[in-house]
DNA sequence: AGGTATACTTCAGGCAAACTGAAATTTAAT
DNA sequence: ATTAAATTTCAGTTTGCCTGAAGTATACCT
């Protein structure tokens, strides 16, 4: 069987014209430069050099020459593709989150991971927690960042930061000058706006306020809209609330356990590509000091 | 570094779904492909199937499968390739021959070797026995056919066969039915058309016939046509007689020095190509009986 | 032409890598 | 739970490449 590395030190050998360089090329002794030329003459049948003197290919040595060299190429091209997808330096990436973190964390993380890797493709879908579970359970999309899924879905949660909720209002409400935190006793009276982030709430003082089919966003857009226009007031996650404008306030709540976990969603059962992983590494390494 | 054959046993274990099947396809024992695979995933710091029994591929084993099969498929096509053209199945044979070589000897030949080597292809120029020698010098053709070159033209000469000149006239010539061979003196008075085969016989009496610039034809055809003209008498090698029309007769010649010989022009320090040498091997064997 | 330097090949020994067969482990199935 | 099958691990052997030294051929120089 003839060894691609034997083809290689042929080559390398042709391109020096001599044993000498292409042993110094190779990291080799000319020594085991001559036996391994020796060894593809004998297994073609057939001299490639017309003297031993390694100056002149034959006829044949001129034609495996450019047989050789278009194969090694496309061989070394291959293996650096293989190395790349094997390393995640090159892939395609499609993920989902939920869009507090793909507008406040992802863009830095993206942006620094695609400079470093500019192999890479990044899919983003920005889509409320139950929808990036239903994408990753569907295989549309490889890696989600949302809350925890159900159990018996098929998906594994790993824990990335916990976010406590803050009440939205306007900011000439009654309550947007409160230098304590609001208590649920506050919003006794007020209407409260639902949204699927909050609903993961469990205090039953919350689960109270908004029982009654009062007003419900999915949108966080439409949802500060509803707040701006004096509709109700809203709980959303800490990170959604980072942007609001000057006509807004977001109150810390006094109830600890108003909070919401955070975490990477992936697949059971299904290795990540090697850039998914690597992502992964860069998104725990990215919000542990949130944690 | 990834070895070729590492990527074969990868993609064979991928393709078969279990290491067994595999094993026995690449002649192997099962531990061996196991170990190969575990070399492999641990060159690429990444897994490639899912679970230890090689059913499922990972997302990059996936990947790794469409571009090994590619590697491969192309690697294997190059060593054919090579090996093709190392043992002359494969290539492209230019070769030039004095005419009556071209017409007698070598259709028959040449059909045969490109019955059994269907990847090669002939070039076959026919012309005088210089030219021959100034084709295979100027490597316009590998190999010539024809008489000895001059020494020192760096050409090599290898003889094949050795073919006596013969008497060419019209069939109703005073010559034409004698039973014995024609002597030098029987051609006394007679108009000989020299031509430049026959220039190589080297007996005076012919060089006396000759001297005077009386005439002289370069092509067979021409030649021939004179003859049939009754424009004179020439002189051809056996060879070059043998299709001759029934208004023509080849009388032997008593002189057993009036003869040429043939053999193979190749250009020295060149090694021939495999397909050259093939071919070779055919010629000499197909002229053994002649000689 | 002869001597010398250079280039290549050959040889023997060392060493790393791959393969085999047996035993252990893991996984699937009844 | 037990059994059967598949895979991995392990130890030992073989294979084959590489090195360094010695030998041979070739080219260059005087």
């Amino acid at each position: 069987m003839i060894r691609t590395e034997a083809l290689r030190v042929f080559v390398n050998v042709a391109d020096c014209g001599n044993i000498r360089d292409a042993a110094e090329r190779l990291f080799r002794t000319p020594s085991a430069i001559s036996m391994t030329l020796k060894q593809l003459e004998e297994q073609l049948g057939a001299r490639l050099f017309e003297t031993d003197r390694k100056s002149t290919l034959t006829a044949l040595g001129a034609e495996m020459h450019t047989i050789a060299t278009e194969l090694l190429r496309d061989h070394d091209r291959a293996l650096d593709r293989i190395e790349a997808a094997a390393t995640g330096r090159q892939g395609r990436l499609q993920l989902a989150s939920v869009p507090s973190v793909a507008a406040e964390l992802l863009p830095g993380l993206l942006a620094d991971f695609l400079t470093e890797r500019p192999g890479v493709t990044i899919e983003l879908v920005d889509t409320d927690s139950s929808s990036v579970h239903a994408l990753v359970a569907g295989g549309t999309v490889e890696l989600g960042i949302a809350g925890p899924p159900d159990s018996g879905s098929g998906l594994t949660f790993t824990p990335l930061f916990r976010d406590p909720f803050r009440l939205v209002c306007r900011a000439d409400h009654a309550l947007a000058d409160r230098t304590e935190p609001v208590t649920w006793d506050d919003l006794g009276g007020q209407r409260i706006i639902s949204n699927e982030a909050a609903s993961t709430i469990g205090a039953a003082e919350y689960r109270a306020l908004v029982k009654s089919p009062a007003l419900s966003a999915r949108n966080v857009i439409s949802l500060l809209a509803l707040v701006r226009a004096g509709a109700g007031l809203t709980l959303l996650p800490r990170l959604a609330t980072v942007s609001l404008g000057p006509d807004l306030r977001a109150l810390p709540i006094a109830d600890p356990t108003a909070q919401r976990e955070v975490g990477v969603i992936l697949r059971q059962s299904r290795t990540p590509t090697p850039v998914c992983g690597a992502f992964l590494d860069r998104i725990v390494r990215g919000t542990r000091d949130i944690r």
